[in-house]
DNA sequence: CAGCATCCTAATAGATACTG
DNA sequence: CAGTATCTATTAGGATGCTG
């Protein structure tokens, strides 16, 4: 489920709450557009988070983790423990 | 570091102690020889295991966790508890 | 037994340009 | 702003046959 190089990183900037795609795109450096909507659309369709569409002008959409994509928080917190404790050369 | 679709059920069979590839092989089920063979060097490489040929007929080699792949546990166990409180439909 | 060699497909991801 | 469209590159994974 968290497969793929951005899904777990995407997932990680939502713990702290709700982002805008901007903010997803800005937080993860360098993906390209389709690809974060892509992971996106693949969350959103198992689950894990909901998308939000302000109609606005300019247009505003805000993603944001379900209950069932919160539980995920001791999962990354696990993982991020290992990180810390084994960091790459 | 988990990527991939089999990596992460490699580490889960091998926390339970050290295996053959045969035994790999039929745990996973569907695996092709070679995919398991590129995750298996891919974790090598990554100092997550080891790998030893005894130089006998049959040949047999074996795959044990280093110590630092054996740290992987508590990451492994917050997946399975996520997965068992979320079960597929 | 534990693979290696070879060829193939599908999916992820990136680059770039464009739009409601 | 938040995408979509199109194209290409890379990689995981599979199928099949062969071998030390």
């Amino acid at each position: 489920m968290l497969d793929g190089k951005w899904t777990t990183l995407i997932v990680r900037e939502l713990l702290t709450g709700p982002k805008r795609f901007g903010e997803l795109r800005d937080a993860l450096g360098t993906v390209s557009p389709k690809t974060l909507t892509d992971r996106l659309r693949s969350l959103e369709h198992q689950g894990i988070l909901t998308r939000t569409v302000y109609a606005e002008v300019p247009p505003r959409v805000v993603y944001e983790l379900t209950e069932q994509g919160a539980t995920l928080t001791t999962v990354l917190h696990a993982m991020l423990e290992w990180g810390e404790r084994h960091p790459q050369p």
